[in-house]
DNA sequence: GTTGAGCGTT
């Protein structure tokens, strides 16, 4: 390679730009993602075996392989959809077309340096697309930085370019996501759940490995060391295949299941992200069940209500997963919430602990009436036993 | 040693 540099190309055969290496030979993500915006890695094909071979990723910080950078053309990993081609996208997925309009929502910006500010976060972000809004959430007493935000986008190119990528915020790793794990939270898992992993295996080791089965989004190993892993997929169906299975990384036999629903899992109020798209109060008096009393029993979402007919195009788009909810609040779309913690750097280093305060949401809103079925008291109330049960049988994974 | 952080209103 030219002195210090690398090359880089979007696709394997594209002609390859100059990347600048560090002065101690490797390439920081940030300075690919400068020329490749959204770039969440590099790949190459390996001389040796003629397969596609990851690049080592820690903490934005790209390896060289053993052989250094050498002359190898390199070739930019998006995140899911991102560099997706339009002929790609056909008519199967009719949830996926509706992508064009797609409103922005809140995004949740996690790590915050404490000294960060409104303005800081808007100057960060407004590199992506013009900022509507920026909040840093503070301490009500002391003024002090919770040590998250929240950002909103005019544009949705810029919130789904924002969501898939960690950013480097005045010198900490954060992440941006959906409010609550939003709404492409897999339904049907796309992820799994790695069992009898070593001490050895790191997140970029899993990563590198599974990205053979398909795109990955996302590697979770907790932390101190217990043994599992997390792996998410683009694809549920990815995630799905591989469950059961008995695969050797490091020359170890993991075992591969299904991701079981978080403790604690936060089900309750998903009205609340209905807001946006649907006008306030999506289901009547929201928290006391689905079509509570005195509301019409046809459940109303903003200006238009679900007729019989309806319900059964609504169970019908059900079926190809959060089809409905793209149908009516046009806010859904599919791309994950992406980098997010890929297990190393997002602990909070500087000594202050995260205090979170101790609002507990889970406890006040468990009994929202979705999925359960049980709670329909009123005549029209197809929508929410029909609905309740087909969420059911499609197994509850909310907020996975 | 086989199921994961942190999440907005005052």
């Amino acid at each position: 390679m030219a002195e210090g540099y690398i090359r880089v190309a979007e696709e394997e055969n594209e002609e390859p730009m100059e990347i600048p290496a560090e002065d101690d030979g490797t390439v920081l993500l940030s300075t690919v993602a400068a020329q490749f915006p959204g770039a969440c890695g590099l790949r190459f094909r390996s001389p040796v075996s003629q397969c596609m071979r990851g690049v080592r990723l820690v903490e934005g910080v790209l390896h060289a392989p053993e052989t250094g950078w050498g002359n190898v053309v390199y070739v930019v990993n998006y995140p899911k959809d991102n560099k997706r081609k339009m002929d790609e996208i056909d008519a199967s997925s009719a949830v996926k077309m509706k992508r064009g309009d797609m409103k922005t929502s809140d995004l949740i910006v996690l790590g915050l340096p404490w000294k960060t500010t409104e303005q800081d976060l808007k100057d960060y972000f407004s590199t992506f697309g013009e900022v509507i809004m920026v909040q840093v959430k503070r301490d009500a007493k002391t003024g002090n930085s919770k040590g998250f935000g929240f950002v909103r986008f005019t544009e949705y190119e810029a919130q789904e370019k924002v969501i898939s990528q960690r950013h480097m915020i005045d010198g900490r790793w954060c992440d941006c996501k959906f409010w609550f794990q939003g709404p492409d939270e897999p339904l049907r898992s796309r992820k799994v759940f790695v069992g009898r992993c070593t001490e050895d295996m790191t997140t970029d080791d899993l990563r590198q490995f599974f990205m053979q089965y398909g795109e990955v989004t996302d590697v979770f190993i907790p932390k101190p060391f217990r043994a599992f892993a997390f792996v998410t997929f683009a694809d549920d169906q990815v995630a799905q295949s591989l469950c059961g299975e008995d695969l050797i990384i490091k020359g170890v036999s993991v075992h591969i299941s299904n991701a079981e629903p978080k403790h604690g899992n936060r089900q309750y109020d998903r009205t609340a992200r209905f807001g946006n798209g649907f006008g306030a109060q999506a289901f009547g008096s929201s928290r006391g069940g689905l079509g509570s009393s005195t509301n019409s029993s046809l459940a109303n979402f903003g200006s238009f209500s679900l007729n019989p007919a309806m319900m059964a195009a609504a169970q019908a788009a059900l079926q190809s997963s959060w089809g409905m909810m793209g149908m009516l609040a046009s806010q859904q779309q599919s791309s994950t919430s992406g980098s997010s913690s890929s297990g190393t750097g997002s602990n909070r280093d500087q000594n202050q602990s995260f205090n979170t305060g101790n609002s507990n949401y889970g406890a006040n809103s468990a009994s929202l009436g979705w999925g359960t079925g049980s709670n329909s008291t009123t005549s029209g109330s197809g929508f929410s036993s029909g609905f309740g049960s087909s969420m059911e049988s499609k197994s509850s994974g909310w907020g996975m």
